[in-house]
DNA sequence: CGGTATCCTGTGGGATACTG
DNA sequence: CAGTATCCCACAGGATACCG
């Protein structure tokens, strides 16, 4: 619509939900901690466990199959002896990385104005 | 740590979760969509309400005393005939538009790909 | 208009146990 | 090692009613 709104008070309104569906991309408890993990490279399921203690076995394996699925991350299955499957972000996938990291950045700079609550351990 | 590691897996660990308290900011339903819904100017409560449908009158009250804690958004009561109530993004809150907007960019390019169950009204 | 209080419910996620 | 299956429950969020 090129024509002037007759609202006054905002220049434009925002658009729909779908903030809220391509958000969904990262929803989910521990997805942005995978994603965030996977940054360096493939990682194996023992290991994101590791690198995010809280997680349990089964949501780490939802969360998985759900960026699998989302094609932020993929799943490779090595036939070695000891088979192992590694997991490692898609390009676009890795595109979320500067955004999260922008978030995080915005995250520290509250906290030193003291307005989170955070752990104070940084 | 500038000293090499031991693993030869992984180039560099991920921070603790420290993450998850930094992506904390945008926490709660809906939070992102009070942000998005404010990156073009101040809006009022009922405003809010009118961008988010089906967000409840209770937890958009919620979502906004959490984000105004956090000095993501400030609010303003205008001492109006009617009293408004104003909420605006701080500078702070405003520097998450770019970083979510990123995201829902990699949102809309996974739609595009096929990946994501989306409403397809794009 | 701009909220709070109360109640109720669904579901996401933790713990545990088990499998290939 | 890399998961799945089951159970359970806390708590976030919706509906509704009410208040300044």
């Amino acid at each position: 619509m090129p024509l002037k709104m007759r609202k006054n008070r905002s220049p434009a309104p925002p658009e729909p939900c779908m903030l809220t569906e391509c958000m969904a991309v990262i929803s989910g408890a521990w997805a942005v901690n995978v994603i965030w993990s996977l940054r360096a490279g493939p990682r194996r399921f023992s290991e994101l466990r590791a690198d995010i203690p809280p997680v349990s076995a089964k949501v780490l394996s939802t969360r998985l199959s759900e960026l699998e699925e989302r094609g932020v991350l993929t799943r490779n299955v090595r036939p070695t002896s000891p088979p192992s499957v590694e997991y490692e972000l898609t390009p676009l996938g890795g595109e979320l990385i500067p955004a999260l990291d922008a978030i995080v950045q915005v995250g520290h700079r509250l906290k030193d104005n003291g307005n989170l609550p955070l752990s104070a351990a940084g």
